[in-house]
DNA sequence: TTTGCATGTTAGTCAATGCTAAAATTTTTT
DNA sequence: AAAAAATTTTAGCATTGACTAACATGCAAA
């Protein structure tokens, strides 16, 4: 598989809404087995009507499926691209918080930011930066 | 003067666009005396009629002035805001680029992305590290 | 000075993304 | 099973921020 292959799956093709959209439900369902549209909209404080047209935006895609009045979940490409962002915001909130001493509420937020603006190649510089660093 | 009222002018009340906006008035002010809407569309990759809207609502805002058919140029609000931008960018671009060893081009516009999104404190706690780290 | 090109502005459109109010459907309770 | 409550969807609207096409203005060259 090339580079440009494996890149449309996890690289930003999504702006910064649906990828928090998607990583809602990757983590709602690792939570709580599903991810219906109220927890979706509670769990990023949007209204109800707002997460529905984005799971249908998303479901254009190709990235989750919904059935109507049901659950909301992840196709395979969906879940690839969720696991990818998650990992994203882990590796920068641990720099953020431990590396850097960012107020972990803060931080939090900050990380939910930035998770969609870096690319593959630059997390993985810096996860080995941060592996560096830990070791001395 | 408290730390709400500073901020006032430094944090993020602008959003990303407008913000990359302000950045080019000002780089281009320091670069060549003068910032006109051809500049900053051609600096930017923008439609002019895109930047003249922009510019427009900074102009609202009081963070620049502009007079039909003549140069942008930026309030003292304006500087403040845009050097702090500007700072943030130059932070984010050696951390990238010296500490972790991102392609120069590609951090350009991770730093371009990112500098939107963290606030005074987390630059200034990026700075103190970058600053350790250095000296070993 | 007049013509023509560069620059700036206006007008109209579009997509993304959010909202509220109200209708439809499902689930729960009695 | 019927009524009530919760959930989901639809419909309609607003804002942001981009675009193109067409018009207006300013400057420079002939």
């Amino acid at each position: 598989m090339s580079n440009e292959e494996k890149s449309i799956i996890t690289e930003r093709n999504l702006g910064k809404s649906l990828e928090d959209y998607i990583e809602a439900v990757y983590d709602l369902h690792k939570e709580q087995g599903q991810a219906r549209i109220s927890d979706i909209s509670s769990r990023l404080g949007m209204a109800k009507p707002s997460v529905n047209a984005a799971i249908k935006r998303l479901s254009a895609l190709g990235l989750v499926t919904h059935e109507r009045y049901g659950d909301v979940d992840l196709t395979p490409d969906g879940v690839r691209l969720a696991a990818n962002v998650r990992h994203k915001h882990n590796v920068l909130l641990d720099f953020l918080v431990r590396l850097i001493g960012v107020d972990p509420d803060i931080a939090e937020n900050e990380a939910c930011s930035i998770e969609h603006s870096l690319c593959d190649d630059t997390m993985t510089k810096l996860e080995a930066f941060i592996s560096k660093y830990d070791n001395h």
